[in-house]
RNA sequence: GUGGGUGUAGCUCAACUGGUUAGAGCACCGGUUUGUGGCACCGGAGGUUGUGGGUUCAAGUCCCAUCACUCACCCCA
């Protein structure tokens, strides 16, 4: 008789009450920073055209090319799920002439991205991040702002350990210089490479830089650096940014092999590291993305953003268990009561004091232990004597003291504790 | 997409080299206390050992397949 029961799809949770009040205070505190740097929230649909995606993120990126949730509209068109945000933000961003509007437009979003990936510690198919993106400024006060605001929200929520790397990458035709300088550097190295890393060599070789293979490193340790392609103007904005920062007091680390995966990231890119949270440890990333908005229709619009995932912040924090509780139980004896105990608890509510009640029957002893495991600070008692003398049992759970109280006195009996 | 690990009660785990009725703690229900929780004691319920096949006199245990979960690679938050 039995059926074969449904499971939630490989990669995605379920958040149980259990757990649900990290997220909730996470949500808290994202809101209470964003709105202490004047940025405002946006929110923009699941699913998008697939064209934004391959135009943004890029065509050949994993993400595009094997990693998204596409189907067809039964128009014929390709839509895809979100795999990550920016790109959506950006497009309403240019759809709703905010570059028009506005000289400089703060904006952050809360959202659920879709990658079909294996699963892994700190990796599903459906998470959240949340993101902040800064449009309209090209210096390095921007940058600056941008992850000083990202900062601010780990510190806030109280991420234990974590380190903020950052790098330039300067422009699409520096970094085409320094690629091609890199194959030159490392071909006669060629042999010594990993699979994985010769497979980068013709892809992708920045990602090469990368590499957590300590033999690849050691190679690594003589190669060119991107810095060293860079023009004068972006060699001067990324010293302004690094100038700055020291003077905030945000802690960073110069990575010169830090690169970043999405096409459209130019100049200042960061990450932020944590230790202990497996071999997935980004906890975010960002950067500047300064042809975005043109190059998806837009004005001309010099931006920086940063996405941070929030089922990785939730393995880097410490979980203290909350202990849930109620104000008041209310126990009921026999038929006439139960009139009374529904009239008593929305009474009691109206007033603003969380009240639960039996609603299987049972026994006054059951009732009695139900109210101690939702923790109830008070019992009522309402049986036949009670409800005939008008005068309700109510026992403080904690002390196990107990008093009479009359119906119409109930409120301000609670209100008076 | 590739590789490793693990599937026994709601949860955490036992069950020597294959051996008879698969156990314990926690949680749950009931009783000791006909209308008073926590603590204690006593009792109860709960399992097709993920699923399917095979080897064997005998399979939770060995073999194969399959599914699920998990970690890692690739890549990313």
């Amino acid at each position: 008789m039995k059926t074969k029961s449904i499971q939630s799809i490989k990669g995605t949770q379920d958040i149980l009450p259990s757990e649900v009040h990290f997220w909730q205070e996470m949500e808290r505190k994202i809101f209470e920073e964003m709105a202490l740097f004047g940025f405002s929230e946006i929110r923009t649909p699941a699913f998008e055209n697939t064209d934004l995606f391959s135009r943004s993120v890029g065509e050949q990126t994993d993400i595009v090319s094997k990693e998204m949730y596409t189907f067809e509209d039964r128009s014929g068109g390709s839509l895809t799920l979100k795999p990550e945000a920016t790109a959506s933000v950006v497009r309403a961003f240019i759809q709703h002439n905010l570059d028009k509007i506005n000289t400089l437009t703060r904006l952050f979003y809360i959202d659920a991205l879709f990658r079909r990936e294996r699963p892994q510690k700190g990796r599903y198919r459906q998470f959240h991040q949340f993101g902040a993106e800064l449009f309209g400024s090209e210096h390095p006060e921007a940058d600056v702002e941008i992850v000083s605001l990202a900062s601010s929200i780990f510190k806030s929520i109280g991420i234990n350990e974590i380190t903020l790397k950052i790098n330039t990458i300067g422009s699409k035709s520096a970094r085409d210089n320094y690629k091609i300088e890199l194959k030159r550097f490392l071909k006669p190295h060629f042999n010594k490479l990993s699979e994985a890393s010769r497979e980068r060599f013709e892809k992708n070789p920045l990602r090469i830089l990368d590499t957590k293979n300590s033999q690849e490193q050691e190679i690594l340790s003589n190669a060119p650096q991107i810095f060293e392609y860079l023009s004068e103007y972006d060699k001067a904005h990324f010293s302004d940014v690094e100038m700055h920062l020291k003077d905030l007091n945000i802690n960073f680390e110069f990575d010169p092999y830090l690169v970043r995966g999405l096409d459209y990231y130019n100049r200042t890119i960061f990450e932020f590291i944590s230790n202990d949270i497996g071999s997935q440890n980004a906890i975010c990333g960002g950067g500047r993305y300064d042809s975005l908005v043109s190059q998806l229709g837009g004005n001309d619009t010099p931006s920086i953003g940063f996405a941070a995932g929030m089922e990785r912040i939730l393995l880097a924090i410490s979980k203290k268990e909350r202990a849930k509780s109620i104000d008041c139980y209310i126990v009921c004896m026999g038929n006439k009561a139960q009139d009374w105990v529904l009239k008593c608890a929305n009474k009691l509510r109206s007033t603003r004091f969380s009240v639960c009640f039996d609603l299987l029957k049972r026994s006054l002893k059951s009732q009695m232990k139900e109210a101690n495991r939702l923790n109830a600070k008070h019992a009522i008692i309402i049986g036949d004597s009670e409800i005939k003398d008008n005068k309700f049992q109510v026992k403080n759970l904690d002390t196990g003291k107990q008093q009479e109280v009359a119906f119409e006195h109930l409120t301000k009996y609670f209100k008076n504790l």
